[in-house]
Parts: structure tokens; C-alpha cells; sequence
DNA sequence: CATGAATGAGATTTCATTCAT
DNA sequence: GATGAATGAAATCTCATTCAT
């Protein structure tokens, strides 16, 4: 297929990106740079994407699907609420330790003025799943009766927090696993009934 | 005072800078609008701070060290563990409730490369204070046997995310108080034996 | 040639960059004026050297490179030594008269401190041919058994001299023929046995 | 005297200019760096010489003139013209010898654009001197019925030649002293009937 | 599709010079 | 005289973007 070679080209422009992304930020990374180490033609990029801001926002809409990719797969409807709250907790956490870049690009997107970039509905779309699940959770009486976007917060804000831990502290897969396991149910005890 | 014009300049230098960045982010804030929204000359930028990257740099110091001393303004050494971490606590969200421009700085610059820019043991001394308050906490047994630094992420995440929700949501200062102190004895149940 | 097009540019900013040093100074020039010289925008100039300085030396290796390619042409080494002599000295006179632009930038060069920018071996280079050929008479005793270096100092000098000289007082062809004839024997009285 | 101090000053700024023009280039050293070192403020330099420029030439017209005042000191209107021929060429060198920066600086002051800056009168007043010593051996059919200015230029840039050939190869002072005899014999030859 | 030379607006930084103290 | 903070014009250099090949 022709179009693979092309296909391969926009992955490779996604991953130097990401890479020079992380290691020196948004502005210090020229297109030229992300370019080159793509191995592509300066101009090449701009045939995938208009602007440099828009490679921005693809790259972290492409993340943030892989992530989802990632979240959905277990479907695991017939569990108790507790159970889907901590597949949902745990696999996020596994996959930014699998992903550490990943998770580090999105931390600082989230907080970078190209947030605002993002139409409002696609943000919403990205935690409409916790949201959906939290709601069910306070409807079940099992999450305590706070404002859903609150209870939102929390779980976001802890995963971000516990994450960053794990990754400075790099502790042996047995550590981190059973440090995440312990985590959960420390904040699973701060928001349920 | 001799120097006040002077030091009025910087003043105004780092207020300016404060602002347009939190705005438009480091990048997309030109040194030469810094100058012109301090009313100073551009020449006069670089004549306090010998680079752009130094300003910024200069700017977290600034902003933390007026952080740490509205914390440590209490002296409240006598009262029990709990009450210790409530008034830190309460003081920290109080603080960014107050100094919203500063604290979404705050966060900007630490999710940024600018962060490696820091020395370490300028990092590290900023954490000082909460770091020996939970060390207290966990040999009285009144806190969770658990790595220092692990509780502390757990806080200051907790402390990060209700600070974005009381910014999103801009509640009523009566509600906001209630879910202040709603939210610390959630995260004290978390941490607490 | 597809590559003509670019090395043209190349070379307008060469010529251009040349003609203004020689007139105004290494400092005094500004690389916009330069560009603007050249016909080419101000960025073309740093798309072939990375800067300013960079331009400055490859301008001197480049006028170098052409002097010697002049030098080499005549292959007469079956030339007495001093016919040699004199047909370097005369080559490198006749070189300086056609390109006085040239030779006050060698000048100016080599008496600034971008001499330092230079390897040492691409300065010894540059007067190999010479060293060679007084070496060759040193060792024939035709000429007196001093330094390498040190003849090559005075016949340099004399050089230098004799071009500033015809560059003041700008005499007719034949005046000059003349000088420039005498001159060496001059020279080669003072350097030979 | 109160005055003094301010002489002293004066002194300082020419000999951190000097210094810093000869080990950056004119351009290349901003006034600033000159206060610095002279250990004066900013302002002060400007006192004393109303721009950049002017520091530059009166540097100029200092070293010269102290480069007069030890040529004159001998007053040996006496001897034989190649005598006084000898005494000249031999006092330069070791002058320059011994002032190697301000050597240096003469140099590169000379190949600039600054020298067009000097009146003619003062430059032709700085080789007064030699041109009447130079005329007085034509006149006296001592030295070869040429162009004075001509026997000048050569005279100069074998002097320029020499030392910088001295400065390079850093010779015993026995083994200079020796050079510069010889060297003079060379020259004189050249120039003599 | 892909390239990379070319562009030029704009960013950071420098620096001679001024002037209130 | 002496200071050094302040100035702002100007210099070097960067970089997103275009376009002819």
C-alpha cells in the first residue's frame, strides 16, 4: 500500500514530536527539530499537519485515544461498582508507568494555554467514562453524595499525584504494584460511603 | 529608601511577567511585552534579569518563598498533629484561593522543563516544611507508616485538585468554606492511622 | 546545474559581505545589510552560516582558497629557484593589485582577533607552498641559512608592503610593472646568499 | 591633588581598553566590560571621552605619542644617517618588544576602518621622523634614489614583520638581540645604495 | 507526495549613551 | 566628578511556513 509509507511518515513526526515535546516544551522544540528527528523534510510536516499547533492538538488527541483504547477494552459491565473503579484506576496508572512520555506530554498540555484550544466538548469526552461511573457510583449510594465534577477532580488529581511519585521514585514492579493496590483503597476509603 | 524605585521596577517587572504568562503561556509572552505592560524600558528587563529563562526562574522563587511565608506565619507548634495539618492545609488553599494568577504560575512552571532549571535543594527546601510535619505525623503514629514523600504527594495532589475545582466552579465563599474543611478531613481520613 | 541557483545565492552573500567589511568594518556591517546587499532575506544568510562569525571565516578561507588556486597554476618547477621566487612574488603582487578588496580584507582579518577562530593547521596551510619553495633554498644555498619562518616573515612583509604601497600612490601599469620588478630584487638581495 | 585621582582614573579606562580591544576586538568589547575592569563605573568612562570612538583614537594618539617620546629620548642628531637609521629601526623594535599588547592594539587600530577617523595631518605627523630621516640618507646619496614613501612602507612593514615574527617565536633576549642586528643589516642593505 | 531552500516577521539580547542623584 | 539604573535603537539569530522542483 502506498499510503502505508505515508502513514509511517505522520507516526514518525507524532513520536519526535512527543519526544522533543517532553524533553524541552512546546516553543523550545522548532518543527525543524521534530523534523529531523523524524528523519522527514522540514516541509513534509506541514503536508500532515497546517500548523505547528495543530500537531500540538493531533498529538494529544492521539493520546489520549490510545488511552482510551487502553481503558475500554476489560469490558467488565457486570462487575460491582467498586471492581470498575479500580480496573479504571489501576490501568490508568499501569499505562502511564508504560507510558511514561505519554503521560508526562499530557500533564503538560493539560496545564498549557493550548488546553483552550481543545473544543469543550472533546475535553468533556475525555472523562465522560469516569464521569458516567462516578454518577453511577453516587446513585448507588456506594461514592459519597458530593458534586460529580468533584469526586472527578479528586480521583484525576491523586492519579496525577501518584503517578509522578512512581516515576521519580522507580520502585520494583512488586513495590509499585502493590503500592498502587494500596492506593486505590486509600482513596477508594476517601470518596466511598 | 534609596533603592525603593528601583526595587519598584523589578516589582513591576515580575507582576507584568506573572500575568502575561499565566495568560499566554512562557513562549507566547514576548520579553518586549513584559516591558511595555511594567511600563519600563525593554533594555531595563534584562538589566535585573540576565536572560528570559532567568526572569521566569526568579519568578517561581519569588512566588514560593511569598507562599512560605504566609505559612509559616502562624506558630502554632503546641497544637495536636491534626490541627497542624489542618491550618497548613486550610492556609495552602486559602493562600491559592487568593493568589489564583500565582498559583496557576505555580503549576504552569511545574509541569514545564522549566522545573530542571531548579536546583534540587531549592525544589526540595520548598516541600520542607510539610515534609518534617508529616514525618511527625507518621512517628507519633498518628499518620499512616507510609514513605514521606508518598503521603506528601497524596496531600499536595488532593490540595492541587480542589484548588482547580474551587477555581472552575467558583462557589459561594460560605460553600467554599464547607468544602474546605470537608475536603481535608476526607484526605486526613486517607492518611491517618 | 540543479544546485546553481543556491550557490548563487551563496556567492552574492560572499561578495556582499566582503565588499561591505572592507568598507565599513567587521562590526560596523550588520548581517541585514549583508543580506540586503546580496538581494537575499535576512534568514538566507544564517540558512549557510550558522553566524556571523562563521560567514567571517569561511569568507577568509574562501578568498585564501582562491588566492592559492591562482598561485599553483603556473607548474614551472623546472624554474631555477629564484625564477621560482620571483614568479610568486609577482604572481601574489599582480594577485593583490587585481583584488584589492580581497587583500584589505585578508588584512583586516588577520590583524582582528578572528585569526583566532582559524585551526592552526588551516593558517600553516596557507603559506605551505612558500615555506616549501625558501626551504628548497635554504637547503641549495641560494638563500641564507636562517629560519623557514623567518624569511618568509620578510618576504611576507615586503608583500604587504609593496601592495599597500601601490594601492596609495596607484601608479601607471608600467610605473608599477617597474616597482614591483625592482621590489624584488630589492627582496631577494636582502633574503639570498 | 585632587586631579590626580582623576588622571588615575583616566589611566585605568586606557589600560583596561587596551587590554580588552586587543584580546576581543574593537566591536567585540563593550564599554561596560572596559568600566569593569578599570574598575570604574559605567558612567565615568564617559566623562572622560565622549563616545566609544574617541576612547579609541585618543588610545591611538596615547601609545603613539608615548611610542614618540622613547624614540626622541636620544638625541643623536650626530652620528652617521645610517646610525641613526640603526638607532631607530632597532629602538622600534624593542619598544614593541616590550609593548607587545600595545603593539598589537597599533596593528589592528591601523588595518580599521578607525584610522579614516584620524586626521591626515596627525597620521603624517606620526611618521614625520622617519620620512625626514629617510630623506636626509636620499639627499645624502646613502640611501637608493627612490620614492620616500616607498623606502618608508618598507621599512614599516619590515619593522611590522619582524616583531611580529619576534612575538611568535619568543627567542632568548641574547638570541633576539641577535636577530634584530642581523635583521637590520637586511633591511639596511636593501635600502642603501 | 516529498523535499529543503528561501522567506521575513519577530524574538531575545546587547550596548552606547544619558541623567538624576 | 562619579555613579549605575535606565533607556531604546539596533543587532544577531530563530523559526513557522511557503513553494518551486
Amino acid at each position: 500500500m502506498i499510503s502505508q509509507s505515508a502513514t509511517d511518515k505522520q507516526r514518525e513526526i507524532l513520536n519526535a514530536a512527543l519526544k522533543l515535546f517532553v524533553e524541552h516544551g512546546f516553543h523550545a522544540t522548532p518543527t525543524s527539530k521534530i523534523a529531523k528527528e523524524a528523519g522527514v523534510a522540514n516541509g513534509t510536516l506541514f503536508h500532515y499537519y497546517n500548523t505547528k499547533d495543530e500537531l500540538i492538538v493531533a498529538l494529544y488527541v492521539d493520546i489520549k485515544t490510545r488511552l482510551s483504547a487502553c481503558m475500554n477494552v476489560g469490558e467488565n459491565g457486570h462487575l460491582p461498582i467498586k471492581e470498575k473503579c479500580k480496573a479504571f484506576f489501576i490501568g490508568a496508572l499501569n499505562w502511564g508507568m508504560e507510558n511514561m512520555t505519554e503521560f508526562r506530554f499530557v500533564q503538560q498540555f493539560m496545564s498549557s494555554p493550548y488546553l483552550l484550544m481543545l473544543a469543550p466538548e472533546e475535553i468533556q469526552k475525555q472523562s465522560r467514562v469516569a464521569m458516567d461511573l462516578i454518577n453511577e457510583g453516587i446513585k448507588a449510594k456506594v461514592l459519597k453524595k458530593m458534586p460529580v465534577e468533584f469526586i472527578h477532580t479528586l480521583l484525576s488529581s491523586q492519579l496525577f499525584g501518584i503517578n509522578q511519585y512512581l516515576m521519580t521514585t522507580k520502585p520494583t514492579p512488586a513495590a509499585q504494584k502493590k503500592l498502587i493496590e494500596e492506593s486505590f483503597e486509600m482513596v477508594w476509603g476517601m470518596i466511598s460511603v
